[in-house]
DNA sequence: TTGACCCATATTGTCGACAATAATCTACGG
DNA sequence: CCGTAGATTATTGTCGACAATATGGGTCAA
């Protein structure tokens, strides 16, 4: 059996990633303790862990807050990650298998079958979406980019699209670019690999940080004086293009 | 007044990164709580933020370890932070102020006034190094960048250099590429800035794992069976040669 | 002598309680 | 009516204790 931090740990990320604890607002320990019938000591690490990852902020003796982030940290997290995973491309083109590369072009048929079915929560795209990323990732055999792109930046990626809701309406146009890089993988080719793979996320950025705007446009339009004590980020919930 | 687990982290990092502490090293929570006058808790947390700087490696009921790390994952630290400081180089070509360019100048400065004057203990011109790249880090003006390079990598680098006291032969090389970084954020040359900052760490990734290698093989020649209780790593403290 | 098994010990995981600090509400004065 | 000061309440920071588990030593048998 797993400890009880760690448990917690996915349990909240989870909440946060979907939503369901809206950014800024409150985690009080006492509360989130009784509610998982665990104890405050226990909890209390989850939602350190938590700010390790960049999910939560705490501050000293105030208690910690879901991260409501704005378009500067939006583009600071792509632009980590573009550095991170351009490099972890570069690698995997030297440390991948022949195997693990062609489980990851089978993945990718998997996914054109899934966008031809038209299968309509993007909701499933994007989790696929994140799911070679992540190996990709792994395919680099790099402990620490694997620990900072899986544990950190792609958490953080995928609250961005749920808080947005973003809808691909280029999921060709991202699965092609997978292709791209998929290829220059097979040929080995790192520099080619990791050219493709920042060229990819710099894309992806510009779609988050465009969505982003027009998500704060609207939330400017239907402003409601948001109370302060609890201030539950208006939940723009309207559809925008975002591809990656 | 700071939070505990604060001072505490930064005390037992700096006897881990000083040496103080040795790889390998068991970490008691009793042990240590007492020494430092405070109760479990707080220490607790702080060895989970080594763990996250990854410091520390704690497995689940068994307890935390002062990092034990090997070639691999030596190349991996500097793979990461090439990327990392690449993209840091590149963005702060565009967003240093001139101030602060002038400010990382005139360290450079400084920095040939200390090898001039041939100031024995590489140990200063290793932190002085250290200070270079952090001051760079924070003029992408990227937080996430920011908290990676500082919070996790360089307290590593800082780690490796004084396990190897790796002495640089070439300091004024080291130098020298700095000065060429810092003229290339003169001219808003991002793209030449970050191709030089990898250059130079891929240099250093180099010397680091001959150094590494070599240490190696010294220890290989005085072998005494480590005692798997408290296997204190071998200190092998002779000279290597370390660009960075 | 060597190996495995069992028991004693030490350490970690978890809990509840107390102390210190921040946030909130109320009362008072301008 | 509004702003400020004080008191109250709630939440975090820290502590010590108990329970569960891993580690180490000793014993016994082969």
């Amino acid at each position: 059996m797993e400890t009880l931090p760690e448990q917690l740990l996915f349990r909240l990320q989870e909440q946060i990633v979907r939503g369901e604890l809206t950014p800024g607002q409150r985690l009080a320990e006492s509360e989130l303790a009784s509610r998982y019938g665990v104890s405050r000591g226990p909890l209390r690490e989850a939602i350190r862990r938590l700010e390790a990852r960049r999910l939560v902020e705490v501050a000293p003796r105030t208690g910690a807050r879901v991260v409501d982030f704005d378009a500067e940290q939006l583009a600071d997290v792509y632009q980590a990650r573009e550095a991170l995973e351009g490099m972890a491309a570069r690698l995997a083109a030297q440390a991948m298998t022949d195997a693990e590369i062609e489980q990851l072009s089978q993945l990718l048929d998997h996914h054109e079958q899934s966008i031809a079915a038209d299968e309509g929560q993007h909701y499933l795209q994007d989790e696929g979406d994140v799911d070679f990323h992540y190996r990709l990732a792994a395919g680099s055999h790099n402990a620490v980019l694997v620990g900072m792109l899986c544990d950190e930046l792609y958490q953080l990626v995928r609250l961005f699209r749920h808080r947005f809701s973003s809808v691909r309406d280029r999921p060709i146009t991202a699965l092609s670019e997978h292709r791209a890089i998929v290829e220059a993988l097979r040929e080995r080719d790192g520099e080619l690999a990791e050219l493709l793979m920042r060229r990819h996320i710099a894309k992806a950025r510009r779609s988050a940080l465009s969505a982003f705007a027009d998500a704060q446009a609207n939330a400017a339009g239907t402003k409601v004086k948001s109370a302060s004590t609890e201030r539950t980020a208006t939940k723009s919930s309207f559809q925008t293009t975002t591809s990656d």
